[in-house]
DNA sequence: CGTAGTAATCTCACTTCTGCGAAAACCTTA
DNA sequence: TAAGGTTTTCGCAGAAGTGAGATTACTACG
């Protein structure tokens, strides 16, 4: 920005600014899934990605914490030490018709083990699986408003683009420790299987965590070796 | 976003929105470099990367263009073909002591060639070499404004991982055909001596493009074949 | 207790990648 | 026109990565 008199912000119209986030877990069956939620409102009904317009000063991070709070009813704390990652704005001034309006565009990755008991309890939200990337909504509605199937499928290359070769940077997996199947699941479930290649997998994934002494044994099949995130990821 | 009735819009204040862009070249001594222009205003003489606000119901990327025509008098035809491309959005209240301002960052990449013609004849712009992640400023200026080095910082981080896997994607060079060598000065600039392995860099490159059947003689050495931008790069 | 089933890990041949030095092809200058 | 300098390209041996099958170590069930 130049350097300018303090009244020249009044002289331009300002457009509204909105916080878009998609919300992604890899579901129980192993699927890559998308938080949504049922609108309220003059389009009550009809799904999509939860977001609300900014309020005044506030930092994008808090309006995403917020608005998953108020509109979806996930408690902060289930949040706290993740950090939505900004994807896009969108700013076609067409793009909304209530008026112009800038669209940021936000990822945040949570467990399913947060998620769950939040949308069993609420009827108004679902995890819509992510097929051909875009998500399968719950009923008959095609698409998502706004384009946000846009957002879904930029958060999917994101997701694709880390997890070939870091160990689960966006933290899925909440545990300290896991076995390198429970790692791919996650993995596998973002990359799809064309981009899947087991023995590979195992092999990049290894050398970047830390090995412990303990191992995972109780279900079918040889007991897995626990490893731990390396330091710095 | 929810649905709402449309009035919504006006409850809430709303934030100024700036653009900013690193514009970023090779110079011809085979340096990174961005556009600086000096400021005017009540911070007149500081060097600050090219900015204004967004005005009513304007395009993100036509505001760069502009930004570039006005301040730097670069004509908008140096632009066409090239897309801003978006880095991050700094959303602390705090950041611009002027009010409540997001700034969205971007980068474009222009060819030196269309940038010195401009700089030359233009005394308040300069192309800041950049060492070590920053900006070196001509004069005895330390930072950038506003947190502007990050913005830098940013680009040239998307500028690395992009130029580790493909050659010129952001098209540094202009020219239809060119020689390895002549793609290898800009990945250098790019990425540095640290990530630089010029057989590996020249067996991964050639094998993205096209070769032509003519060669670049003319200077010293054994003449150079000519390569061709692969039809999707 | 033995057998079947399953999952994790190891082994090995094969392919690809890497760094380096040699060779090729040109320009300049004497 | 021959020698020297410069730049590009080729060739090779060693290193690293890849895919598939064999092996190991468990649980479940009769």
């Amino acid at each position: 920005m130049t350097g300018s008199s303090s009244f020249e912000l009044d002289k331009f119209p300002r457009p509204s600014i909105a916080v878009d986030v998609a919300v992604m877990t890899v579901t129980a069956a192993g699927e890559l899934g998308v938080l949504l939620h049922r609108r309220t409102g003059d389009k009550a009904g009809t799904w999509a990605l939860p977001g609300r317009f900014l309020r005044e000063r506030e930092r994008l991070a808090v309006a995403i914490e917020r608005t998953l709070e108020e509109k979806c009813g996930l408690p902060a704390r289930d949040i706290t030490g993740r950090a939505p990652r900004q994807l896009h704005v969108f700013d076609d001034p067409d793009r909304d018709d209530r008026g112009w309006v800038l669209s940021v565009a936000h990822l945040l990755v949570l467990p399913i083990e947060r998620l769950d008991p939040v949308v069993a309890e609420h009827p108004g939200l679902a995890i819509a699986p992510i097929r051909n990337d875009h998500a399968v909504l719950p009923d008959t509605q095609k698409q998502l408003p706004y384009g946000q199937d846009e957002i879904i499928a930029r958060a999917h290359e994101e997701l694709r683009r880390e997890y070939l070769e870091t160990p689960d940077p966006e933290r899925f997996l909440e545990t300290d420790t896991f076995t390198l199947s429970e790692l791919g699941v996650v993995h596998f479930a973002v990359l799809g299987k064309e981009n899947w290649a087991i023995d590979t997998f195992r092999r990049k994934m290894s050398r970047q965590l830390r090995e412990t002494s303990a191992e995972k044994r109780g279900g079918p099949g040889r007991p897995a070796a626990l490893f731990r995130r390396s330091r710095h990821s």
